[in-house]
DNA sequence: TTGTACGCGTTATCAT
DNA sequence: ATGATAACGCGTACAA
């Protein structure tokens, strides 16, 4: 079975390769027994037509490209689905492309532009400061939702749109529902990124409940996740909060930066024959949807995902129709408070 | 900002146009000198080479694909890393594509085999009977791993190959060792699907249990996910151990096909006032890091994830290079034995 | 070492 | 309604 193009089955059916390539897109214009003809010829003949040819020569695809960076992270997961629908009710077609670790999403957002014909582009976490300048020549627009959109600047930027929560100033709220409880002593777990990473913004968070407390950062009870494994999981967390423990340090409360981390962290807890929220109250970062269902139930930050992906869509195309320019739309965060975390004893 | 092409770029540089696409390449027969001035305008215009062309041409492209049946699904998340690693140190490049729901995953392969040239493809899920005819048109050979893998006959079935556990084997294995344990009143939270489909596997392995006993199966304790949400969520495992519990069958375990399932009937049980183990035992199956981290730790038949993943690749480049002819192969499962379950006291 | 010209499979344009 | 043919952007013989 070697590869048969549009010109066998325009031969095989006796009809000339236009007519085939009008039936194939659907076209009004033509017969009603030309079009089962040729239909019949491709179904037997297991005729798939080539994209790349396709995409060479279209100009009208209407697709949105969406990337996502690390397809290892399932907080992704549940913003898909909603992304998904709503461009399907806009009768665009979705492209999903997952860029790997190492891979510059600039670049295979460039690459991903011209090999389908996109007419926008949503970016899932990634966009580090190096790859800023890269998109500049990516001539769609592109929105940058939840992760991704804390890394660019929002300050009177035109080149791109982002959707997302304030991570510092949610950081800085959860903190502050620990000191509430009478926390004094709080570890954070973060991550050490560039200036404007989601681990360093929620660190900033954290600094700034203490400096509204007008109370000194104790830098020692500051963590960073380990460095050879994937830094927001569950394992890691648990690593992590080891480090911790062992550290003898004094701590009564744990701010990991995310769910995953949280997770990992009240195991190791467990494991050091400690309970929470009773001996160490922990929370995390996200909303995820397993901090609803762990035990005990986890305190966190939950980002309106949904809300998130709807504005998301609808901003990329209010962008592609011109009816806006780039805007920065932040959501708040929601507090949930679970069982992970109560009131300091000491 | 339109679109630059490489006439472009080779009349921007003042030479042919082959003499950049040597450069793109990287063939060696290119003066430094050129090589250098093309480079150079090639970054100050920010070309990007069009994939499509490329693709419409190129012969050599030393490309595996993988496409994965529903993004939604952390159990794959692990494997993509080790297959990326693997595929990568063959000096071959991966192409992960995700089919949704509602798409046929034989088509998506079919539409990515000549739109990238691949040379061999592995599905991560998906492998339903009617896409298994579609799938005869695939020129390039085709690797089935765990999930996907059991939804095919694989009685002297010479058109694809398989990776994967003994689904049904290894069910009846924690099933037994649910009996083991005196349980007797043992409900299942399975999926209601085809003939062949991981739920269904499951489901007759807990039913071989049984039969080895020569004891019936009580048919109302077994349990269907809600149809109208994901099958194998947690909130389903939720719901349907909700169901359960209302039912008022008096059940001392619960076998939940998938680990996923289990963390939502844990916490299920745990919002009814009972406790896991002590009241009812749980078990999932999967292996899945969550439930080595989750509290109890959850009892489970652990897949492994790496040897399938490293034995999926080097299979399919066997198969590429014509080293074997398709293959089944069954690795077995090991019972994990976590917190969650514990001798019947009734 | 470098440039010219053709073909990859498809769609769009223009005839008919 | 249908067919012939020119692009689309690139790789690669082949010629120079």
């Amino acid at each position: 079975m070697s590869k048969i193009t549009i010109v066998d089955v325009a031969r095989i059916s006796g009809v000339g390769v236009s007519t085939v390539s009008r039936v194939i897109n659907g076209h009004v214009d033509v017969s009603a027994k030309t079009r089962e003809k040729v239909l019949a010829v491709i179904n037997e003949t297991g005729y798939v037509p080539n994209d790349s040819a396709r995409n060479l020569k279209r100009t009208d695809a209407k697709c949105i490209g969406v990337l996502i960076k690390g397809i290892t992270n399932p907080f992704f997961s549940p913003m898909i689905d909603i992304i998904e629908s709503e461009i399907d009710r806009q009768n665009y077609a979705l492209v999903l492309r997952h860029a790997g670790p190492e891979e510059d999403e600039a670049d295979v957002a460039l690459e991903l532009e011209n090999e389908k014909r996109l007419r926008g582009i949503i970016f899932l976490g990634g966009g580090s400061e190096q790859s800023k300048e890269k998109l500049r020549d990516l001539k769609i627009p592109a929105v940058f939702s939840t992760i991704g959109a804390t890394i660019l600047d929002r300050d009177g930027n035109a080149e791109y749109s982002t959707v997302s929560v304030d991570d510092r100033l949610e950081a800085r709220h959860i903190t502050q529902y620990l000191m509430n409880l009478g926390h004094k002593n709080i570890a954070i777990i973060t991550e050490a990124m560039g200036r404007r990473s989601v681990g360093h913004l929620r660190l900033e968070g954290y600094k700034d409940a203490f400096a509204i407390k007008r109370q000194p950062v104790n830098d020692e009870l500051v963590f960073y996740v380990e460095q050879n494994m994937e830094h927001f999981s569950i394992e890691n967390g648990y690593r992590t909060t080891q480090r911790i423990l062992a550290s003898g340090k004094d701590i009564t409360a744990i701010f990991c930066v995310t769910d995953l981390l949280a997770i990992g962290a009240m195991r190791a807890i467990a494991d050091a024959g400690l309970r929470v929220p009773e001996d160490i109250s922990v929370c995390g970062f996200d909303g995820m949807e397993i901090g609803r269902y762990s035990n005990p139930r986890l305190t966190t930050i939950s980002q309106p995902l949904d809300q998130i992906s709807r504005e998301t869509v609808k901003l990329l195309f209010d962008l592609i129709e011109s009816r806006s320019s780039h805007r920065h739309i932040v959501f708040p965060g929601e507090l949930i408070i679970g069982e992970s975390t109560m009131k300091c004893l000491t």
